[in-house]
Parts: C-alpha cells; structure tokens; sequence
DNA sequence: ATTGGGCGTTGCCGAAAACGCGACACGCGG
DNA sequence: CCGCGTGTCGCGTTTTCGGCAACGCCCAAT
C-alpha cells in the first residue's frame, strides 16, 4: 500500500507522540518519517503537530487531520475486503474491543468457531472499558465492541442490547449451591470476592450494596478471573458476575452459578456496536452478524 | 498532494475510459498512467478495468473502488477546506449542478451575494437534469444540486424544497397581461412557444395539457430560454417557466409573467439537496445554508 | 552552573521509484 | 489487406526517498 505509507506515518506520530518512537515502530530512521510528516504538513498549508521538548502533540487542525487519516486508513482496510470478498478469497482482519467478562468463555468460543468457517480470517482481542467503547470506535482502533454497561444510552451505535442479569458464583459444595431465588443478603453472610473496580459486575455490585445494611468490604479483590475462580472453587467465598461472563457447569466442575433475584441488584446490559454510520469490512460485519445471532439464541 | 495522484488518475481513465485519453488530460505520458493503474491494481490483488479494444471499462470491483476512490478525493477536499477555514483564509470552490431554471436569474445573483463576501471562493456550475441529481451527486461531481422536478421522492439528501408553482410569459403590452386568476385554457388560445423536452416546465406543462382538449403543438422549442424570451416579446406566444426562472419586472421590462391557477397544472417542486450523509467543505457548506435562506426568505 | 540525554531538524549521498521515449502486440473498421 | 487506436513493456534519465551523521534545543539530574 504504497499511497498510504503517509498515513500510517500520521497514525503512528499521532499514538505514540513522538517522532523517534514512530519510527522505531515502523522500522525506520526517525529523519524519514519526519521528512514524511513535513511534506504532509506543507501539501496541507499547516503544521499538524505541536512541536514540544519531549515529542510532539497533536494540534488543534492536527484532530480533524487525524480523524480524517484514520478515516481512510479504515475505509481502504473495508475496500480491501469487499474486493477479496467478491473474489472469494474470504480473508480479512477483525479487530474487537470487550468487556472483561466476555473475554473468559464467551468470545474465544464465537472466534473459534468464525475460525473454523473462515480460517483466512486474523483477529485482535483488546480488553476495554464501557466507557471508551465509543472513542476506541471513532479511532478506528477497534471495528467492533461488546460490552457491558449501565443502562445508559451509549454514545456508539448499538447493533443488539441485550439484559444481564448477575450472578453468584459459589464452590460447588457450597451451602447456597443450586438455591433458587437467591438473595443478595444471603450471599453476603458469606465471604465476598470482587473483581477490582473497573471490571463488569463490579460496579453493578457496588451500586446494589450502597444503601443495604449488610454491605461489607470484599475479603479478596482481584483483576485476575482465574484467581477469583481458584479462590471460590477452595473456599467458601462467593464471588459475582454477569451471566455471560460465568463458566456453565461443563466450562468448569468446580464451580456452580445461580442467579441472583431481581430485586436486589440491577442488571446490567450487554452492548453489542460498532462506529456510527461506518460500512464495517466484510469479515468484521459477518462476525458481527454472527455475535448477534448468538446472543439472541442464549436466552 | 502527492499522495492523492493515483486516485486523480484513476478517476481520470474512469471517466474518459482510457488511459491514453486520461494522460493527456493530466499532461502526461500513458506508460505513466498505465503503470500507476497496474500498481494500484496489484496493491488491491484485481483488477479494475476491464481491457477492450477501444479502451477500457470499469469492472464489478471496480465500481466499489472508484466509489472509494472519489470519496477520498472528497474528503481530503472537505479537510483542506476546513483546515483552511480553521486558519481564516475562507478559500475554497463549490460545484452547483442546477437546473436550467436557474441559469437565468437565481443562481447567478446568489454566487455574486456569496463571492462579494468570500472573493476567495470560486465555483462551478453545470447544468443537470433532476434525474441525474442523485448520481452527479453520487459521483462527487458535484457537492450542490438546486433542480426543479416533479413531486417524487428525489435519490439525494433533500436540504430544502420549494414548492413551485408555474407561470405564463408574454409581452408587456399582452392582452393576458395583468390578468389574475389566469386559466390555463386562456392561454392556449394564443401560440405556443416552449422550451425543449426536459427543461424545467416543459414536462409540467406536457402533463397538464395531456388530457385537455386544447392542447395543441408549439408553435416554437427551443432550448434558448434567451430565444424563448425575445419571441415572447416580439409577437404574441406565450411561454411557461417555473416561477423561479421568470424575469422580474425590473430584469426584464418587456416581459410579464402572470401565475396560473393552481388547478391547471401542478406546479413542481424546488428541491435543495446534497450527497447522502456526507459533511460537505465549508465553503459548500455555507452557500448552502445562503441558498436554503434565500429561498426562504423568497415566498 | 554544568552536563547529559532525549527530542525534532537538516545536509549529504546512495538507492529506489517514477517518468518519458520508443516500440510492440492486438482488435477493429475500411 | 492495411491503417488507426488501444493497452503494454524495456530502457535510459530524472526525480524522489531513505539512511547516516551532525546540529541546535530543552529539560532534568548532577
């Protein structure tokens, strides 16, 4: 792609910040993807980039120009794909930003699967949070998100929303194990585990302790999902997660879910976008396709 | 804009349909063009013309890539204008496709409002028919159409639209002349002078008169609407505009026009639009928003 | 105050890409 | 059959690009 060589440049000035560490990114000596910015910048009629002493910063016509460049850079990614899907090729890259919790059980699964279908077809998995969702899609750093968050209107466009409801995980000799119409207070005479803020559930969680009397801090808190799981599995603890995040029983024997009553804490929904009015490359829009057949099927 | 010069040239060979044609368009050499056409054509791993003997052809790819094509060269153009516009310099170029309604009067007293206040903006203004609107627009030939048509659903994205009624012209000492409530049977009772199939008002009137039994043959086409002007001033015809496109007193004091009753033919509709959802340059923009008042402000 | 390391920038020169020229092969119409 | 116009290719020249090394600058640590 030899026109859009400029481009990448700009991106990668634009990421990193700095001359030197775009270039070492791209391979090359910082003089020529310096001289490239310096030819764009004089075609364009202004500089893009705020020269400082420890990198450069992007300018104020410097964001409509990034925007603008990453605009084609994705555009051309999307042209590539329809012209190798008319030829039958099926190849193409898919680049997905998820919540934490779909990132255990459920995403790997739908991958492998797309994979088995289409084997031509790379994939980038990035843990993100609901709230960057929409950035991470307006630069283009990732083609699709599935996340879960309040009930909020999200600032991308939904292509499926989808309720989930919380739940508790617990060992599966557990005094509660297999409790229909569990409450929160009875999970609560228990030791807690929690996900650290920031993660799916948690934030649900917090918000359904804040006014109960029988709040109390978490005995563990982790980022690690597999730490969570060893600890309740060898405990009496009890840990929470969304229902799309929990292992089912053949996932892991060790563990057992139940669902926790309504009433007590708000569930969360699951969001399943892409950017506004983007035409999404071949292979992103079937896999997109795919996850939300699959999500419908799950209820 | 060195990085823009292959998509110029394939824009070039689809338009002229061959390579030779388009090089010498572009001042250069057809080994020159043919290369970058290969190149380009290996980057994307297919072609996008087919070779005929007589030139070549856009193929099924390469109708989605000139689509892509074109819209980069827009959007790099909208990004210079709004770059440019960031550091006040308020250059810029807008293309209008109009009816020719329009030619006469309109549009051209409108560019003259706009360039007293932006002389750094220039224009093109081609002629179109209604049902190419979409397409031109489509294409990137233009960023503005302005057109009179029927009251159907136009292709494009409709800014604004104006009914229009139509009106009668004769000369000033006309025995119609000054007449309210002018039927359209009254009319026919003198010659007939009208514009040629496919000019504003011409398919209006074919279909009032289609099941009158006073219809009857011009008894003068032209597609001069200058020519039309001066033999309606000179003898006794009588010719038909939409409002839009009939001299004022004050422009042509030979000449009265007098509106139709509204039961005789169904007047047309104005129709102020732009390419589907797409973020046009500033300067485009503003002399949009200039046309939309204007034609406001003209009932 | 000095020094060192990071940064963007620039002159220079070899390498690579683009260009123009001319010639070729092919299809079509006279 | 030939002439015309088309796309295409090889070759020498011109232009552009990229790496190397050096410079000036700013800031922080000495």
């Amino acid at each position: 792609m030899k026109h859009l060589v400029t481009f990448r440049i700009i991106d990668a000035i634009a990421r990193t910040g700095s001359i030197r560490s775009a270039a070492e990114q791209l391979s090359q000596t910082p003089s020529a993807v310096q001289r490239r910015l310096q030819n764009y910048e004089t075609e364009l009629g202004h500089e893009i980039f705020e020269r400082t002493s420890k990198g450069v910063r992007l300018n104020a016509a410097g964001e409509m120009a990034i925007g603008h460049v990453r605009h084609m850079l994705a555009e051309t990614e999307q042209l590539n794909s329809r012209i190798a899907d008319l030829a039958g090729v099926r190849r193409g890259h898919v680049s997905v930003g998820c919540s934490q919790a779909l990132m255990p059980y459920f995403l790997p699964a739908e991958i492998a699967r797309y994979q088995d279908d289409h084997p031509e077809v790379s994939f980038d998995v990035e843990v993100i949070e609901h709230g960057q969702a929409g950035a991470a899609l307006e630069a283009f750093r990732v083609d699709i998100v599935l996340v879960v968050g309040e009930k909020a209107v999200p600032d991308y466009e939904v292509y499926l929303a989808a309720p989930q409801r919380v739940v508790a995980m617990m060992a599966r000799d557990h005094p509660l194990a297999g409790r229909s119409g569990l409450r929160l207070r009875d999970c609560y005479a228990y030791p807690i585990a929690l996900p650290k803020p920031g993660f799916s559930g948690r934030a649900l969680l917090d918000q359904a302790v804040s006014h109960k009397t029988f709040g109390k801090k978490p005995v563990l808190q982790s980022n690690s999902f597999e730490y969570l799981k060893a600890h309740v599995a060898a405990t009496d603890a009890i840990t929470f997660q969304v229902r799309i995040g929990a292992p089912a029983v053949e996932q892991d024997s060790r563990i057992v879910s139940c669902e926790i009553d309504g009433r007590d804490v708000a569930g969360g929904m699951l969001y399943l976008g892409q950017r506004r009015s983007r035409a999404l490359p071949v292979a992103a829009s079937r896999f997109l396709e795919q996850l939300a057949l699959a999500l419908a099927q799950l209820d």
